[in-house]
DNA sequence: TTGTACGCGTTATCAG
DNA sequence: CTGATAACGCGTACAA
């Protein structure tokens, strides 16, 4: 309709100051008027790049990945990138899956959480030349590109301020640890600092369960039925957390009166509970932008590809207190 | 590797009972020896088809959202189709440039949220024979295939119980109403409820605020701020009435003896604030397990493909109490 | 500055 | 049951 070649079309669209400004306006006329749009397919297959990047998560229903997917969103559009988002239900192989399923459709870029999974994968990705970016997870000496923080460093932390406290009988609900190396530091930061004040944490004091609000109300119901019962329950996240509260008033106790509790993420959540949570913070938004950043540098080949670790902090509010007060 | 032709290959992969159980595993073989993935532009190109559909939602961000993909991903998934997620920030336009990104990407079916959007996409949309669902919204005599659920007459039961209780100074923190029919519904709802006994809902006693806690805050205090002040706050969902209750603690206020709150969509939150929160039951997650198959059923051009409408509950926890008790 | 022509990886048609 | 071959829509050398 314009009178002009297929090449010449493509070339509005891609490159369009390589074009004469008379032509540019009679094609983007028709293209207005037809409302084309290019088709995914064709340019994948001939370019053979598709500016998508695909995203491997948990799942959504948990609010720091969907807040750390909306930074991450934001940067890449930016630059013209597009986001997909892929949810592996907490099952590493249902995260392999995901990940073959988004390189058939040519992602050409990832961003995995944590760093637990086959290195079958890590093979197939670096042999196909697709960079990724690992997040929400750091260790000294990581060997992949990763944008995180240290969770054992951070639990441990959180661990010693509790012991500071006078605590000496520490409970613990977990995350599941299988295929979750964020899970697994945070439960190995609470033994580091427990070990180190010659106490332990038996299997009687630690539970690991699913990240949901029932499950942690279920799990803080069992802790507390002990004798002598834990002055202080320490969560791997803010939605367990919130689920011990929720038991913890069921059964008639106060908190931090009788029992102590902390979490883990910071989220809304945490400054709604009542007493709000102390917790460690952790800065999603920003992690989501840096790995939107780092994946970028690598797409682009560029030289300063290094990692990027986060600082984590320790919020108090009032859901832990010192023992016997 | 296999010695057999293109055709054949592809006819393992797609349909396999029509390829001999030798050639087959020959075949099977060196897919599995190279780990080759089919191309998804090219397979795009040829068939026409993608099998994907394409969700924009607002934000990830809220948890209702998230939940109904998650239930809607999965029903998709179930039948080897796949989701990709783009989001609008509750800006119709940025709502518009997505749909056309996806439609580009040849997705196959749409997932919208509300009805509420130019009428020229919707006509770029049937021009195409792209089918589409839209969810959370219902109405009579909606002219598109819906899943959804009447907002507003869940938010008209919602107030005539608050007036029933003996409320009479009522306020209302409501979402963004621009290009939103969801949070468009619900004040005229509570309007409905209202003007039936001759009350009205004037501009002092309205804020729309995004749904975020921080903002429901701030409207709550602002509210809070008149004399005499309003016995009950209602307001669009529970993360606004999350902050409605955070705002009337800090007041040194109390729930609900001194001021009632009411919240919309029954998430988590609801139960874990103190007060629990009276709220308006929504069934997200059948919501998108509905979606899904009336979508299929659109693609596969099926005779069955009437809306359906979800009845919503009104759940009485603590947050509103009668007036003056 | 613009057009021609080829190839990207797959599916569908048709013939064997 | 299998192979040959022509699309599909686009990007890109290369030629004009």
């Amino acid at each position: 309709m314009a009178g002009v070649s297929t090449a010449t079309v493509s070339r509005v669209l891609n490159e369009p100051e390589r074009v004469s400004a008379k032509t540019r306006s009679r094609v983007e006329a028709a293209v207005a008027h037809f409302d084309y749009t290019p088709h995914f397919g064709g340019r994948a297959l001939a370019s053979n790049r598709t500016n998508t990047v695909g995203a491997v998560i948990p799942t959504m229903e948990n609010a720091i990945f969907a807040r750390g997917l909306q930074a991450l969103q934001e940067a890449l559009a930016e630059t013209g990138v597009t986001l997909v988002v892929a949810t592996s239900n907490y099952d590493p192989e249902r995260e392999a899956q995901q990940i073959r399923a988004l390189l058939g459709r040519g992602v050409d870029g990832f961003v995995l959480i944590g760093e637990a999974r086959d290195p079958a994968l890590y093979e197939t990705l670096e042999r196909r030349g697709v960079p990724f970016v690992l997040v929400w997870s750091w260790r000294p000496d990581c060997p992949w590109p990763c944008v995180g923080f240290d969770n054992r460093a951070a639990a441990r932390a959180m661990a010693q301020r509790v012991l500071d406290l006078g605590h000496r009988r520490v409970a613990m609900i977990a995350g599941i640890t299988r295929g979750n190396d964020r899970a697994t530091a945070r439960v190995k930061g609470v033994r580091d600092a427990l070990t180190a004040r010659g106490l332990g944490l038996d299997e009687s004091n630690l539970i690991e369960t699913p990240y949901q609000l029932e499950a942690g109300a279920d799990a803080a119901r069992r802790l507390l039925s002990a004798t002598p019962r834990p002055t202080v329950i320490v969560c791997g996240n803010d939605v367990l957390a919130a689920g011990a509260l929720m038991a913890i008033r069921s059964l008639g106790l106060n908190a931090p009166d009788d029992v102590s509790v902390t979490g883990f993420d910071d989220i809304d959540l945490a400054l709604i509970l009542d007493p709000p949570l102390t917790t460690v913070h952790v800065p999603h938004r920003r992690m989501g932008d840096a790995a939107a950043r780092l994946l970028l540098r690598l797409r682009a080949q560029e030289d300063d590809t290094a990692s990027v670790v986060f600082e984590t902090g320790l919020v108090e509010r009032g859901s832990l207190a010192s023992v016997g007060t």
